[in-house]
DNA sequence: AACTGTCCCTGCAAGC
DNA sequence: TGCTTGCAGGGACAGT
């Protein structure tokens, strides 16, 4: 599932291939994909404009347009942006598909958003008005990586509510980009139990959730983000990432350890979620 | 304030 | 083996 790193992934493919680029024009193929608007206003917005920047709040992908206006992408749980050959093959469940003129270094491309649970959207906004049609934006909490999140205000976050610790990280409108599987590798790290009460953190364990959010993300985002076996979670250009041989819970059910060495990752449910931990390390 | 459950949708996997 | 069923998951929302 695309969380922060892997969205930050696709963001930097955009700005190295995408950014400067002139639509062409866009099909929309799946009306539930615009629904936030509708494909005329998404054709619309598109069509002529160039885009002229990448950028990423938490999970939510941002692309300025020459326009004015502004392209935002949300690929939830199976969505993903692929940029490939005009032309190409489609795979199937390439819903939107934008036509990107050739350019002085670059052939024409279609760049294709690819959805197959269709939970994903793209909406075209106005960037000075983003309450209108993506209100979510304005509700996001601190980005860790576009804001950086230093030790005292995360201190400030943890302390000042009393919620499982899983259940603070995963909310967006605290931090923003943190989901399912970045949650339990974090806790796993920071050696804290997913229902460890956020309020009753004393100050070394602050310090070290403050070094694993950071080290989980930094080092995810290196790797090219996490590539499972279901989502298939690819980058602009289709590479995997890496980050998936370097999880030590995620997915490691009945696995030994690799931090304490002598416990056993289980797997449970803590906040609704599917939730990975070693109860021997994580206090 | 924080929790639980529901919905949206599809593909995969477990179970018969 | 082949079918059916259930589950997963991000985020909004309703209800407790």
């Amino acid at each position: 599932m695309p969380e922060l790193p892997e969205v930050e992934t696709v963001r930097r493919g955009l700005q190295d291939r995408v950014v400067g680029r002139l639509v062409e024009h866009v099909e929309v193929g799946r009306d539930r994909t615009v629904r936030r608007t509708s494909a005329d206003e998404v054709v619309r917005g598109l069509t002529g404009a160039r885009f002229v920047a990448a950028e990423r709040r938490g999970k939510y992908l941002i692309c300025p347009l020459d326009t004015g206006r502004a392209v935002m992408v949300h690929l939830r749980m199976s969505g993903q942006l692929l940029l490939a050959p005009a032309g190409a093959r489609r795979p199937p469940h390439a819903h939107v598909v934008v036509h990107l003129a050739p350019s002085a270094e670059r052939a024409a491309d279609e760049l294709w958003f690819v959805d197959p649970r269709t939970f994903g959207e793209v909406v075209v906004f106005d960037p000075t008005r983003p309450d209108e049609l993506v209100p979510e934006l304005g509700r996001l909490g601190v980005d860790p990586v576009a804001d950086g999140l230093d030790r005292a205000t995360l201190r400030r976050l943890v302390l000042g509510r009393r919620r499982r610790m899983k259940a603070l990280l995963l909310d967006q409108h605290v931090i923003a980009g943190i989901g399912n599987i970045y949650s339990d590798e974090i806790l796993h790290r920071a050696r804290l139990r997913p229902d460890r009460i956020s309020s009753t953190l004393h100050g070394r364990e602050i310090t070290r959730l403050h070094s694993a959010v950071h080290e989980v993300l930094t080092l995810a985002i290196e790797s090219g983000g996490s590539t499972l076996r279901d989502a298939q979670y690819v980058d602009l250009l289709g590479a995997s990432g890496s980050f998936q041989d370097l999880h030590r819970v995620y997915d490691r059910a009945g696995q030994r350890c690799s931090s304490c060495q002598r416990g056993t990752i289980v797997r449970e449910s803590v906040a609704g979620r599917t939730t990975y931990l070693c109860p021997r390390c994580q206090r």
